[in-house]
Parts: C-alpha cells; structure tokens; sequence
RNA sequence: CGGGGAGUAGCUCAGUCCGGCAGAGCACUGGCUUUGGGAGCCAGGGGCCGCGGGUUCAAAUCCCGCCUCCCCGACCA
C-alpha cells in the first residue's frame, strides 16, 4: 500500500494517474488506450447507470441494444458524420483468415446502425415520437488517451429519438441536457454550465449541440455530457420518413444524448485531494466504513458486536455501509485506506464508544465551521447518519459551486487580461463573441483556450461584453476555458 | 502521428554507463506480540528484467525492430 499522493498543486496529472491506481478505480491493459474498469471504480459506474437509467425511464425512454458493428457503407451515408469520425473509427477487415466482403466499422456512436432499422419501424404519425436509449461500449481511436477521461474503447449511455416537428425533437434535446444538469449536481454533486456549443464544437451530423460544462481542481473545463438536435439529416441520410395525418411523407426530427465513463473522472477531479478520492454518498460504494477497534479477545468481541449492530441498524436506514474487520491493520491504516477511497463517512467504534452505547463518526469532507469528528449515541443511528450523509451530498455541491465561481471571471473585453488568464490560474472566462469561427480559432492558437459554450440564460452574466476579444462587435457571450 | 522521458516482484524503484548467481522498501503468506491516525519480531512465497530478433563462452546490461505508459504538441466525449 503506498503513503503519500503526489500533491495536487505540484502536478495535477500525476496526482489523478496515482488516485486512479491506488483507489483501485482502473488499471491499464495490453492495448494502447483501454483500460480495465476495477471493482471500486466499476461499482461508481453502476450507481451512476442506475440513477441514470431510473431518469431516462421516466422520461419515457425504453432501453434497447444495437449491434457493435457497422456496415461500413451505413457509416459513409451522412456526410459531416463520416468527416467526423473516419479518422478515429477501428475497422475490421477479415473473419478469420477470410477477408470480408465489406469492412465493418466498430461502432464510434451508433447513428449509423440505428437510422436504417428505425427506418423500418418509422411508418406513421402514430409511431411518433420513439425514445430509445442504449448502454453501449464504443470505441474512438484518440491519439492520446488517459484512464476514463479519454480512453480508446469507453463505456456510455446514447439515447436516439425521433420527433414529429422540430419543436419536438429540440424540446427533447433540451429536456435531456436537463437530465444530465439534474445528475451531475445532485448526484455527482458537481455543478456544470450548460449551453449551446459553436459550430466548430458541434456533433458531426448534428445541427444543434448542447453541453454540460463541469470545472475540475485545477482549472480546466470538462465536457461532460452533450445534446445533440440532429435536425432531418440523418432522416434525409437513412431515408427515415412517415406519413402524416394528410397522408404525406415526411423526413422525422431526431436527437441523440450521451454521457460516458468520463463522469468518473469528473468526479475524481471535481472533489479528490491531496489525502485521496473524495465521493458524494449519492454515488460511493461505501458510504459508510465502519472501522472497529480493540486491545485484547473480549473487546474485539464487544466491539464487533456493536459494529454489527451499527451495521444493521445503518443497513435499515437505506445506508451503503461496510465493516472493516480485518485482523492485523492498526485503526489507522484502516483510516488512510478508507480516506484515499473517498468513503463520506467513517465510523469508529472502540471500548470506549461501546462503553457510552455511541460511535465516533469522522467525515471525509469537511466544509469551514463544522466539526470532522463528531460522536453519537447508537440510538438513533440509522437516521442520524441519512441526514449527515445527506447534508455531507449538499456541502460537497456547494463546495464546488463556490470552487468553480471564485474560478470564473465575468465581463473579460480586454485581450491581453484574457491571455493572461488563460496562460496563468485558467478557469472559466465569460466574454463577447464576435461569431467569427476565424477568431474562434486564433484565440485557440493563442491560448489553447476554446468557447465551451454559448451560456444558456441563467448562467449568463447581468451584462455581457459589448466587444469580442477582438474588438469586433459582439453578438453574445461566451463561456471560453482551457478543457480536457 | 511528431519531440522528449520511461518499462526490472502487486506498487515505488536500485542495478544498465563498464556484460559474469535477480535486488531493496512497501505489499502478500504463516506464527507470535500488537491495535483510538500509516505496528513489531521471526519464518516464507513471489520474476519471460515489456516483446521479438541479433552480437557474445555469457545479455536486465550492447545492437536492431516492435509494443505499452508518462509529459509536450496536432485530433477528440
């Protein structure tokens, strides 16, 4: 078991590889770019998906799966969509020792294998809308990768829609960006700005995208999940079309939605420290370690006997919780084990505490003025800890939002003050745009800064900018950050 | 895909320059003693030295090719 992790302040990047490995979330495997998904960090991922999965449920969607491979021809139909993603696609060519007649694409994101079937389930007004989603792998062949925020093969939801009107298919987009806003705070407790992405950010294929803007630790944005309205173009690409009330045929409105494994690295990076992994109780597999202590046979026995009362009692309140009895670790390795996993919560219970009918609850995070270390009496355990967990999901939300606000700079005009925010603290700086994809461009030259987003309105500022960074007129503000 | 660094036990690394028995700390197993913030002693187990080829009596060490990881750029969720 290692000691110490490199400090963030010293090197971000070297701190996020080591919290990856020693929390046991993943590991590298023989091929460039994957990685293996290990128990601890897997079970984040499913908390996620069940959260996930329960919202898209009842917003009306149905889950369904769609095959890994992809006529490469079906890839080839919509234009900017095969622009986009030629470069990145893995393609298999033989079966075996045959060569196949057509090379199939593995699937960078299923457009491609979903348009031709819905075709043929797309007849009428009265099919409309279709809600499907689907928990997928895929894979994209990035020239770098890192473990969950890029990885060559990655683990996501895609939700595929089709709408009569366009009205429809962007109130789902909408709706859907929604969804994810709603996950990533209250779960993930991870505040994001959400807003519209400008077209050299936009989806291949896509007429409309809307993202979710998270700000990590060190001051990088992260793009987290995006909406995508799709507009008629794949209709038009997949000849999806129904028939209207008046009897004509017309191309359907679609979207697609999705967010990845890359959540988990934004919750590493959104609340770890220099002590470890830091998980909202929303989303740790523990959310309570109960960590028993004793000095000879009969108070071991006493102690694990009330560990395991704790443990019940906790269990009935709807708690995830874990005893640590491991024989021959003193309490303290057991603490830095636990902390360097992010537990919420920790529980010790020793002689003494058995003595007082009580347990000494230690928390992992701790906001300014409340106290890390409080005990309590075993009665009334069970709902005492739910509010302390769930005050614990709050404070780590607000943590962050102020975090992210004391990173974000408002009414940026001047170009020099902006470079120099960009190459110094970073974080979000909110300007003018003049529309320009030119200046788009050379503001990322100069800065390796990009626009995350066209801010939607409760995130813009009371006053935008008059002028872009350029001096040019501005038609709006824009969210502009260095990002993952 | 370019530039730089690295790959030796599960982890961190020494050994490589100058070829000659495969090493340390932590982790792991067993025993005893310990246990309120990273325990101690004793005894053990664990290696295709990234992979393949070459040079040599002899290769972790020298040469060639490839793979993977990290950092920096161009592409992206």
């Amino acid at each position: 078991m290692a000691k110490g992790l490199t400090p963030q302040s010293e090197d971000f990047s070297a701190w996020y590889n080591e919290i990856v490995q020693q929390a046991e979330l993943a590991s590298h495997s023989p091929v460039r770019g994957c990685m293996v998904i290990r128990p601890y960090g897997y079970r984040i991922w499913e908390l996620m998906q069940s959260a996930l999965d329960d919202m898209f449920k009842a917003t009306g969607h149905q889950n369904a799966y769609f095959p890994l491979f992809l006529p490469k021809s079906a890839l080839d139909r919509e234009a900017e969509h095969v622009e986009g993603f030629a470069p990145e696609t893995a393609i298999v060519t033989h079966a075996g020792r045959a060569k196949l007649e057509e090379p199939l694409v593995v699937r960078p994101t299923s457009e491609a294998i979903i348009w031709p079937i819905l075709s043929d389930w797309i007849h009428s007004y009265r099919d409309l809308p279709v809600l499907l989603n689907q928990w997928a792998n895929v894979v994209r062949w990035e020239m770098r990768t890192r473990p969950f925020l890029r990885t060559t093969e990655f683990l996501w939801q895609e939700g595929h829609t089709a709408h009569a009107t366009t009205e429809e298919a962007e109130e789902e987009t909408r709706r859907m960006l929604g969804v994810y806003r709603t996950f990533m705070e209250d779960w993930m407790a991870m505040p994001v700005i959400t807003g519209l992405k400008t077209d050299s950010e936009r989806f291949a294929g896509a007429l409309r995208t809307y993202a979710c803007e998270g700000l990590m630790k060190d001051n990088k944005a992260l793009q987290a999940g995006t909406s995508h309205h799709l507009g008629q173009n794949f209709a038009r690409a997949f000849d999806v079309r129904y028939q209207t009330e008046d009897g004509e045929h017309v191309y359907v409105w679609s979207t697609s939605w999705g967010v990845s494994t890359r959540l988990v690295g934004g919750l590493i990076m959104t609340h770890g420290d220099d002590d470890g992994l830091i998980l909202p109780p929303k989303l740790a597999p523990h959310e309570v370690v109960i960590v028993p202590i004793w000095r000879n046979d009969d108070q071991r026995a006493t102690v694990l006997e009330a560990g395991e009362r704790a443990r019940s009692a906790l269990n009935e309140a709807g708690v995830r919780v874990h005893v640590d009895d491991r024989e021959g670790l003193n309490p303290g390795s057991k603490y830095y084990d636990w902390e360097r996993r992010g537990v919420p919560l920790r529980l010790e219970i020793g002689p003494r505490d058995v003595e007082s009918d009580s347990v000494m609850a230690v928390r992992r995070f701790t906001p300014e003025g409340a106290d890390r270390k409080v005990s309590h009496p075993m009665a009334g355990l069970g709902a005492w800890i739910r509010e302390t967990l769930d005050s614990v999901q709050d404070e780590l939300l607000e943590g962050a939002r102020r975090r992210r606000d004391d990173a974000t700079v408002r009414g940026v005009e001047d170009y020099a003050e902006f470079q120099e925010l960009m190459h110094g603290s970073g974080g979000f700086a909110y300007t003018g745009w003049c529309g320009e994809s030119d200046c788009e461009q050379k503001v990322k030259d100069d800065t390796k800064s990009t626009i995350r987003v066209i801010p939607d309105e409760e995130f813009q500022s009371p006053e935008s900018p008059p002028r872009c960074l350029c001096g040019a007129p501005s038609i709006g503000e824009v969210v502009r950050a260095k990002a993952y």
